[in-house]
Formats: C-alpha cells, structure tokens, sequence
DNA sequence: CCTATTGTATAATGATCGCTACAGAATGAG
DNA sequence: CTCATTCTGTAGCGATCATTATACAATAGG
C-alpha cells in the first residue's frame, strides 16, 4: 500500500512490491492475483483504514463541525510523513497513467467522486435542517471543500506542514455560509 | 507535452512519443537528447505557454485582482479540454513515480514552489502598498490560494466543469482580507 | 561528377516489465 | 510410514522498456 501510495501504480513495480514484502513473486501472485487486483486492495484498505472521511462526517452532527473536522484532519494526516507517505493515496496514485490502466483511474475518480458526495450530503442535510441559509448552493459548497482537500494533497507531497495546512483549513473555512 | 501531461512522465514511453511525433527513434533522440530532457524542454514550453501565471500576476495592478483573475484564468484553462488535456502539467505529470525519477519531481515541485512565491509576493506589495491589513499572513494567503489552484488540477481531471470552478474561485475569493 | 555531411530507418542492445511453469520442500491425513 | 496437498523458490516466459550501432538515403560543396 505504502509504495503503491507514494509511487503510483504504474511507477511500482512487482520486483518493488516482492521485495518489500519479502515473498517471491509467485507467492505474491497466489494471494492477490495480481497487481491489479493487489492495487485495488490496497485501495480499499487506505479508504476504510487511513482515508475514512465517512466517520469523520457521520460522526459530526453539524455540517459546519464536520467540514471543520475534516479539513483538520486532513491536514494532520497528510502531513504524517512519519507513519505512511505525504498526501492522499486515493488522489495521489492513479493521478495519471497510460490508457493501459484507464480502468484503475476510473475506479479512483469514482472514489473521488464519492467522497466528494458525502461532503455534499452532509451540507444539504445542514441545510435541511436549518443549519445553513436555504438557498445554500450545497453542490458547490462542497466542492469548493473538496478542493481545497485534494490541493492539500499536492501541498504536503511538496512539502507543507501540518501547521500550514491547518491555516489553510482555517482559511477555507472563513467562507462558510452565515446567515446575514 | 501532451502525452507527458496526460499520462505522466513514467507512464509515457519512448514508442508513445516517437509514434505521436511520427519520427523514429533515433530522430527523437538525435533532435531531443534523451527521454528526460525531452520532458523537462516539454515541461519548459508548458510554463512560458499555457501555464504562464507570473504573466497574468505581473498584468494586475492589485493583488486582489490579480489572485481573482489568476484563479478565473485556471479554472478556464485547466477544463479546457478541447485544446489540451485537462488540469496542470506541473501538479500531475510528475506527483508520483518511483526513485529513479526523484530528481525530476524535485524539478516539478521547485515550478510549483516559484508559482506559489510569485503569488506570495504579489501579496505582500499588496500589503506593503496599503491595499490589504498590514497584519495579513501574506505566506499564509499565498499558500491557501496556491492549494485551491492545485485542487482545481484534480477537479479539472475528475470532470469538474468550466463553470464548476470558475464558482469554486468565486468561493476563495469571500475569504479575501479586508479592512474591518 | 565525387565526396563529405546530414538525417533517417532498420534492427538489435541489455534491462526490466508482469506473469507463470515447474521442481522441490514442507505439511497434514490415513 | 505413504501419499496427497500446499506452499515456496528458481528459472524463464514473451513483451516492452530506453537507448544506440550500423547501414542507407538524401543533400550540399567543390
């Protein structure tokens, strides 16, 4: 996962893979298949491990709170270079690739998009309940917060700390619709 | 410079580029050197072209107008798929990809380092000519605008419309500093 | 015309790619 | 013990990787 993480699928290798794990190839093969499907597992053990923003969202009970808590926590997290590679794995790993992997690069984006979904969700349930002026754009609103997240990404591969990322949160944050 | 922005710099191959410049190898090597040289003079004519903010910053008399025209001119050009594939060379084509290319994703991210302080700096003349409170963060404020472009990259290869984050630069744009 | 130079194309270099056939070792059942 | 099964490791599959040696064609100078 961690390679997979930081190089991209393409850009890892099995020779990569058999060596970090220390197993021959062909065992590798017998309990994964292959890369492909290796990759994919991978996938879903960073999104219901490490990138699980659905509990962060269900576990907030306003929309504001919960936004909130999600920029902060991303922003703590992709910036923990001590425990895993720099930045979101769902973003990072399949940004790019030859038409060979198209497939893969859809099943990320379908990842992106979903998340992106249950951002939305939870503004539009904000502004159902009252939470947020009613003619609150919850579709943009929460796109708007999707991207400043993935560009998270791109800043701590290059870099940035936690600390700048948390003022980039707190940033992002300052836009939140009031009612005035 | 369309292949190595579509698909990355690992994910292209020789065979991928001599066959889209219909030439032969050893005309592609004779003309261009190697592989990564042909990447980063690709990657050069991308930043005094199509990805040239330092000319829209230098354009703008204040630095609010010139972060407002800069993320309107990214959210136009980088969903401008008709003419180019969507998003930043500079974010995608090299954010990941195995050790043997470390040194050029060093390269790619010192672009995206000098992007992000020619906007930084716009800001502090901004602040150093009156136009915003002598107490803003300029580094700060730089960094937040920088991550929204560089989230725009993602959006704009997941789908996201013109429109979608031309709203999304609008958004960035209500948490502009203003004297209070 | 001859020759020198430039540019192209063919074809092959060693290395590595993802993947697997096959042989041998370990294990468990009867 | 014997036998069947399951694993692991070696070795190699064809394909493709980036790169280049070599032969040939075109062009230009004298």
């Amino acid at each position: 996962m961690e390679l997979f993480w930081r190089q991209g699928y393409e850009s890892t290798s099995i020779s990569d893979l058999t060596s970090a794990i220390e197993i021959t190839a062909p065992s590798l093969y017998a309990a994964f298949g292959d890369k492909e499907r290796l990759y994919l597992e991978a996938v879903e053990r960073y999104k219901s491990d490490l990138g699980n923003s659905g509990r962060i969202l269900a576990g907030e009970a306003t929309a504001r709170g919960a936004i909130e808590r999600l920029l902060e926590a991303s922003a703590i997290e992709l910036t923990n270079t001590k425990d895993h590679p720099p930045g979101c794995m769902v973003v990072a790993s399949a940004i790019n690739g030859s038409p060979q992997s198209a497939h893969l690069q859809a099943a990320l984006r379908g990842c992106r998009l979903e998340a992106e979904a249950r951002i939305t969700a939870k503004i539009k349930r904000g502004v159902r309940d009252g939470e947020l002026p009613p003619r609150t754009n919850a579709a943009a609103l929460g796109k708007f917060y999707m991207t400043v997240m993935q560009g998270m990404t791109i800043q701590a591969r290059d870099g940035a700390t936690q600390k700048e990322l948390l003022a980039v949160a707190r940033a992002a944050m300052l836009q939140w619709p009031e009612f005035s």
